[in-house]
Formats: structure tokens, C-alpha cells, sequence
DNA sequence: TTGAAAGCGCTAACAA
DNA sequence: TTGTTAGCGCTTTCAA
């Protein structure tokens, strides 16, 4: 099993009798190359089924790498962010690689700074825990395209959903059905409080603002739970142990999942309870859930990030904020609020 | 916004005011280094904000990075496998790159050889279409551990659910809830005919082989689907245009939601026809789709993968195969068979 | 159009 | 314990 040592462009240029610099040229179609000379290399390359190293490559100028970065891989409307990326790069001679990170802080810091240490030649990143001023850094170094900030940076650039829109989508539509006891179901303070203005911080402030507006103030209320749709299982269910509210509005679908999930546990049905989500997943539309979400075309996000990507390698220094139109997608979830038991 | 070039151990060496080789040492933590100037080593590292290039260490050895190779990413079975991989990273200095696929065929083999380009210290893939030949001299360069295929390799490790126990669980389940007229509906015949007795292939014989001798022959009825829940909506609206079966045993619980959808907008119930999946994504234990499935430890499986990995990194060569048990998770959607209206 | 040669940033002998 | 040095496999001037 002597396993032969890999060909590389060294022993291309000696099968072929010519220089490295002639392989280099013709692996990489640059120009100052005869047809003929090029004939010879390429048969040479076929013969040796010889591969560059990008790590090589990588040394002298680009890794020919994306990368992206995703908080907690189990969310499916990262999968369609990750589905438009892919579609950017048809054709293209990008690789995309995703750097997991299971979590917004520290791990998402860490996932970003193993993509930035391996060279890519730019970077995507749902971050929001990250200092603008950690990013404005990075992204001197390596172009850098964040999701979901609304901060508008000097050096990167920014795709989000109208978070303000979609909010007033989600309210309009609850107080329509004659909802007042609105709870809001969201991420922790840490998140919320984010000074870049993240989708949940947003989607708070507005949830807030419309409360108070609709003379509802009263009866606001936040409840906080993690990341995963466990912890919005248990986070609803004690708090379906307090007093029932008539709406809940859940930060994204994936915890809505979990607020579903606690809902019917309970006992209780769409007519007693409504759940509005946000990102409408795919799952979302199925019959059985028919959840009620906010849609906010996660493909076309994956896909403008990854243009806006290519533009700042081909050398666009101003920045770019992009954002897309959220729609609401009313479904079974949300019932006409119950009348209130006259005192 | 002159930016400075970032610092290189060239750079750390002379703020230190030791040599390269020093350094080295120092951020490896290798032999022989005296306290002292580990110390100015890594005040000069923090002052200058040094950060090793993993392609300079690649071309010299590892590049500390395991990558593994996901054919659609929206399958949410891979979120597992994905999530028991990172946690058998933690406290590892490897980093996780996932490559996306997108599909089994030819794309498989390029989001692999992508890896391979890269240099990755490990592969890790899930690609059912690739011939053995292949992966064994790809294994002849890097660890390999294929995930879900069948086949007993020289050079690299698989780790596998037991797809033979799998299906037995759902047909005898299926048998004794009194149904004989059961669909297989599957993915494509190029994937069930793979030689390397892939999963889906797997099920699909031992589906047809327990029918025979539960003396079902003549109601065997495989439907062939794509890779997408919507794909299998669609190819089951088909189907159930036709004959009515009073079960369907789906190849996957991703392709078994597009069943679920169909089976609804047709106005059936699950007392009418049967589902069942498989692999017990989180969505199949919601209440509102309760879909029964056999569970296959995802997470052990990703997390078993990287072990491996890290095995043959460490010099192993034997190569191994594991698998896990499958569990059937019985729920609402299988009820017993309705009666045969008599003729 | 082609080739020679320098150098990217690191690790690993080997010498001191 | 520390430093010197020779590459790893490419790309890129710069000459020829």
C-alpha cells in the first residue's frame, strides 16, 4: 500500500517539459499561453490527475473559499440562507464552507476567527453578539457581509429583513383579530439588548412600541427563553401556568415550534391561544402546523449576501445595506381572539 | 484606513526578540521552552495581535480542520449528525468546515474533493453514489469515514444505522396493525441501486423481502421520489390518485412530511392511510404531526464519525464499521389498517 | 511566449 | 534550551 506521494505542479511541469510557471498559467487561464503548450500541460495533468493545493495557493493570494458562518446549524432558515449561497456560487470557482457555531457569543467569535486564520476570501456572518468595532476590524482584513445586523458599518456590509415592517405585519394582524393580551415570546436580554440592533432586538422594541401606541401598554409582556425549540417548550409552558394571554408572538419559528408544541401539551387550541412566528420555514406552511409567519425570503438573502460578497473581492470598498420585504403569512395559528368573560 | 499588513511569527520573533523557531514552539506548545520566554513570547503574540496562517502550517503538515460533506443541507437528520460532530470537537484543536452539497451525485464528489484540495486532516461524508474505488484511493490521502454506507472498506472507517433492523421494526409494526397493502415510496432508482448498499437501497429490499414472506407479494408497490420534501408531496398526490394503499412506509421523515402534506390535502386521515418515516427528526414528535419513525441516534452517529477520524489521525489503520441501534417511535401517524370492505 | 527565481509563513531537523 | 536553515507548493515579477 506504498501510497505514491500526490503530483504537484512541479512534477506536471517535468511530464510536460515545461516550466512550473507555464502549469501555473494554464491552471489558472491566464494569458501567454500557445495552444500547444497548453495541450501538453493539460495532458500531463490528466496523466498525474494532478490537483493544486489550495493551501499553496492560499499563500501567495486567495483560497478560492467562502465562508459563512451559522449560529445553531438545526435552524432550517439558515438552510435557506445556506440554499441561495450555494446557488451565488454555480459557476463560479468559490468553494463555500460553513463553520458551525452552536451558539451567538464567544463560539460564533471563534467560528469566525477559524474562517478568518484559514484565509477565505470573504466571510458571511449571523453574528449578533459580535462589537461593530471586532467586525470594522475583521473586515479591513477580509470582506465581510453580516446577516441580520442593522447597524451600518464603514467596512462591511449588511443584508437584513425589514424587522420593522414585519413586526407591524405581526401586530396589525393580531390586533385585527381583536387581540390585547399580547405576550412576546424572545431571546434573552443578552440578545435583545445588542447594541448592532439585531432582527430580535427589533422585533422587541417594535412589539413595545405598538403595545403602547394601540393603548395596550398594560398589557405588555416579555418572556425570555433560549435558542433552541425545547427551551421555548418549557419557557410557554410556565407561562401558560400564569395568566393565559390570547396571542403569542414568538421571535422565530423554530421557537414557535417549541410554543406549538406547549400549546396543544396544554391542552389549549388556536381558538384559545394564538402563535405567530417569524422566517416562515418550510414546516410552517404544513398543514398540521399551519403556523402563522413571518416570511422573509431567506434564499434571497443567502444569495445577495454572497453577490455583495464577489463585488467586495472585485474591489468595491463603499458599503452596502440590503434589505428584503417581509410578507405576512396568515395561516390556522391565529384564530379572532376570544371574547373576554364580561366581570 | 492604511491598513498594516497582519503580523507573522517573523514579526512576533523580533518584538520578542527570539527566533522563529521559538515561537513556534511557544503557540504549539512543544518541548522545550523555558517559562521566561514562553512568556515574552505571548506578551509579544498578544501585543501584536498574532494569529497563526493555517495555510502556512498546511503546507508543512495538518491543517487542523476536519471537514465533512452534507448532501442537502435542509435535511434536518444532518443538523444532528452536524451537532454530535461539534460536540466531539470540543476541546480539540480542530475546526469543523461543513461542505455543502446539495446533491448525491457529482456534486458529492465535488464538495469532496473540495475538502481534499483543502487539505483537511479528516473527511467525513455522506455520499451513497460514490463508488468504492474512489473513496479508496481517496483514503489512501486522508482519513475517511463515510456516513450510512454499507459497504466494508479497506482504507476507510463507516459508521451506519442498521437499516435491515430499521425496516424490520416499521413492516412488523405495519403487519400487526393489519395492513398488507403498503407502498414503498423511495428515492431514485439510481440511488437504491447503488453498490454500496446505501440506506435507502437497504430499506428498499428488506420492504420487498418481508412482504414476500409475510405472503404480501402482490401488493408490493415501490413509488419513486426525489431528494425534497415537495418532490414527495407530489409523487404521493400521484400515487394516492391512484389505488389507495392503507400505509406508506417512507424512505426518510423529510420525504415522509411531504407525504403527511399530501396525504392531508387529499382529505385523508391517518386512520385511512398509515405513515410511517424514518430517521425521528425533532418535527416528528410534535403532536401536530406525529409522525412514527425509526430513530437513529443522529447525534451518536456524528459524534462516533469524529472519533474515528480522530483514531486514524492518530495513526490507527484497521478500518471499522459501527452501527447503531434503531429504535421505532410509534405515533399517531400509523392506526390500524381499516377493515376490507367485503366483496 | 516561455522560464528562472524569489518569496508567501510556517515547521522540523539539526547545530550550537 | 535556543537558533539556523531548508523546504512545503504555489504565484508572480522579470528576463530572455
Amino acid at each position: 500500500m506504498a501510497q505514491a506521494r500526490a503530483a504537484t505542479i512541479e512534477d506536471v511541469a517535468r511530464e510536460a517539459g515545461v516550466s512550473r510557471a507555464a502549469v501555473s498559467k494554464v491552471i489558472r487561464n491566464a494569458y501567454g499561453v500557445s495552444p500547444a503548450m497548453r495541450e501538453r500541460v493539460n495532458a500531463a495533468i490528466e496523466v498525474l490527475d494532478y490537483r493544486p493545493r489550495i493551501a499553496a495557493r492560499t499563500m501567495r493570494g486567495s483560497s478560492f473559499t467562502l465562508g459563512i458562518e451559522l449560529p445553531h446549524i438545526g435552524n432550517p432558515f439558515f438552510a435557506k440562507i445556506i440554499a441561495g449561497a450555494t446557488a451565488a456560487l454555480q459557476g463560479t470557482d468559490y468553494q463555500l464552507i460553513i463553520a458551525p457555531a452552536d451558539t451567538d457569543g464567544e463560539e460564533g467569535v471563534r467560528a469566525i476567527g477559524a474562517l478568518a486564520d484559514r484565509q477565505v476570501d470573504g466571510i458571511v456572518a449571523i453574528s449578533p453578539l459580535v462589537s461593530p468595532e471586532w467586525l470594522e476590524r475583521l473586515a479591513t482584513r477580509v470582506p465581510v457581509v453580516m446577516l441580520g445586523r442593522h447597524d451600518h458599518a464603514h467596512s462591511y456590509d449588511t443584508v437584513t429583513g425589514d424587522d420593522v415592517e414585519g413586526t407591524r405585519l405581526v401586530m396589525e394582524h393580531l390586533f385585527e383579530l381583536g387581540h390585547r393580551r399580547i405576550v412576546h415570546l424572545t431571546r434573552s436580554e443578552e440578545v435583545t439588548r445588542a447594541s448592532s440592533g439585531n432582527p430580535h432586538a427589533i422585533r422587541l422594541a417594535r412589539y413595545r412600541a405598538h403595545m403602547q401606541e394601540a393603548g395596550f401598554a398594560r398589557h405588555i409582556r416579555v418572556v425570555r427563553t433560549g435558542m433552541t425549540e425545547e427551551s421555548a417548550r418549557l419557557d410557554t409552558l410556565a407561562l401558560l401556568d400564569q395568566e393565559l394571554p390570547t396571542a403569542i408572538f414568538v421571535g422565530n419559528d423554530e421557537l414557535a415550534l417549541g410554543t406549538l408544541r406547549a400549546v396543544a401539551e396544554h391542552g389549549l387550541s388556536p381558538a384559545e391561544v394564538s402563535v405567530v412566528g417569524y422566517d416562515d420555514i418550510d414546516i410552517a406552511s404544513h398543514p398540521a402546523i399551519s403556523l402563522t409567519s413571518v416570511n422573509q425570503a431567506g434564499e434571497a438573502m443567502g444569495e445577495r449576501a454572497i453577490r455583495l460578497l464577489l463585488e467586495r473581492i472585485q474591489g468595491r470598498t463603499e458599503p452596502t445595506n440590503f434589505s428584503v420585504e417581509p410578507s405576512l403569512k396568515v395561516r390556522g395559528s391565529t384564530r379572532p381572539a376570544p371574547t373576554e368573560p364580561t366581570p
